[in-house]
Formats: structure tokens, C-alpha cells, sequence
DNA sequence: ATGACTGCAAAGACTTTGCATCTTT
DNA sequence: AAAGATGCAAAGTCTTTGCAGTCAT
């Protein structure tokens, strides 16, 4: 890629920043990633596009973790772990919801559903273990 | 309660309104519910103290919806539904997260687990049958 | 030329916070 | 007097948006 092209192309590389992570990144996230390779990035581009791209459904919104929304470019249905020390947001791959729940959630409510989301918070592993060790040498 | 004591402890009402409501409000909305009773109340009073509840756990938060944040009295696990359209937040008493979950996860994670939350995003029946007598119209 | 994409800064929405005031004890 | 709760307004954080400039076709 030449650089006329780095110079004009950032949303590319927004997308496939997402894509390509399993961080779940918020907006300011992604531009801290991207702003080495893309010095005259600006955050409102950043916005712009992410806010674009959820719009069309090519990456979903995991809504906000201590106040900051966070982004996913896998957008097939999984379940999330936020650390709630460090606000890191993981997958859970191996654990799947139910899909009798949906139907159930439909007869119950009358309503149509578009997603479901599960969600666990906790501390992570390393957080645990580096609040266990602060403990101990409290 | 005598106009004094009504002018002071705002607090125990805006507890007691999210303990016999089910609408999860919003801050705003808490504010807008308490005022016509508590004319004086500010906004700031009820940051402030959904604020404290929060942390003492004796309300919980449910994330924000479309930017707000939505709060609970009843801090007891259950299941969530969030209408797209029209921002209503609705409990789901019937349907349960699967015990065995925690666990899995807690193993597969190595971490501690605080909350689990399901939440189901889709139109709610009423804005179901608007939008679809929109069509029908159109 | 026209339309698409972006940087920048201003504006906007929601929430938090400092300070003075008022109530209770 | 001391501690607790509140109103008010300012400040703070995150996000959106208007406008002018740049790039592609």
C-alpha cells in the first residue's frame, strides 16, 4: 500500500483491526492501535466509522464497560467475560446459550428478538491472582 | 412524613422507587418520577445516590441502553429484555441462566465470577404491532 | 467536477464533583 | 458544633457533528 493510499484509507483498516483482535476494543482503542501506522488519524474518524460499520452489521457493540462502549468484529453469537478490575473483555467460545431460550423469550414477551447477550464479569485470572498476592503481602 | 423530614431524606424515596418499580430507570427518569412530590430535588442528589447504591450493592446496574444507564431494585439474578425501538426495559421471571454455566466458566477461565447477565435485545410486542400497522398503512 | 473520506474543533449528552446551605443530633 | 444530605452549577468524559480540505474517479 502506498503512502496516498495510507493517507486516505482508514476505514480498511478500522474494519480490519476489528476483525483481526480479540480485544474488543472501544473507539479510543483502536485509534491508539492504529495511530502509529496512521499518524494524522483523528478519533472522530474513528467514531465515524465504527459508528458505521455497527450500523450496517458488520461488527455489533458489546455496549459499555465502565462507561466506554466496546466493539467486536465477530459477529457471530458468542458470550463474553468482562473483568470488572480490568475492564478486559474476553470470549467464551466453548459456552453457548441455549437456543431454546430464544423461542421461550418470544412466547413470553410477544415480542420479536433480534440478539441475546450473555454476558459474565468477575475478576480474570491475572487480576486474581495479583489482588491474592497484594493481599498476602498486605 | 412532614414537609421537613420530605424536604431532607430524598434519598429513601428514590431507594423506594426503584424497589417498586419495574421499569428500570434511568437517573432522568428517577428524577422525573420523584419530582412532582420532592419539587426541590435535583438531578445531581439523584447521580448521587444511585451512585452510593450501586456500590453498596443494594441496587444494581444494568449497563446503559442507548447511552444511559438503566438501574435495577431487584438485585436478585434474573433475565432482561431491551426493546430497540422504544428503550423499555422488561424482566424475563421465568427464563434462568443454566446453573452449570458459572462453573464451566469459572474452569475455563480461571477467574471469579461476580454476575452473569442475559440480556435479549429486540421490539417489545407494542412496538412490534405499531411498526407492523406502519407497514400495513404505508 | 463530483462524490467519498478525513482532520479538526466545536457541540452535545450524560455523569460526576466542589462548595455553600440546610437539617439532624 | 459536628456530621450528613442536598441544590446548584461547573467540570469531566465520551461521543457526535459541521465544515473545510484532500483524494479518487
Amino acid at each position: 500500500m502506498d503512502s496516498s493510499q495510507k493517507q486516505f484509507k482508514k476505514r480498511n483498516a478500522i474494519l480490519s483491526y476489528l476483525r483481526n483482535t480479540d480485544s474488543h476494543p472501544s473507539a479510543e482503542m483502536v485509534y491508539n492501535y492504529l495511530k502509529p501506522e496512521y499518524p494524522d488519524l483523528s478519533l472522530g474518524t474513528v467514531y465515524r466509522n465504527l459508528s458505521m460499520f455497527k450500523a450496517k452489521g458488520d461488527i455489533i457493540s458489546l455496549g459499555a464497560v465502565n462507561g466506554v462502549e466496546r466493539f467486536d468484529g465477530n459477529t457471530c453469537p458468542h458470550v463474553h467475560f468482562v473483568c470488572t478490575t480490568c475492564d478486559a473483555v474476553n470470549d467464551l467460545p466453548k459456552i453457548q446459550v441455549p437456543e431454546a431460550l430464544n423461542e421461550e423469550v418470544k412466547s413470553q414477551t410477544g415480542g420479536s428478538i433480534d440478539v441475546c447477550q450473555l454476558t459474565f464479569m468477575g475478576q480474570c485470572k491475572n487480576c486474581l491472582t495479583t489482588s491474592l498476592k497484594g493481599e498476602e503481602t498486605a
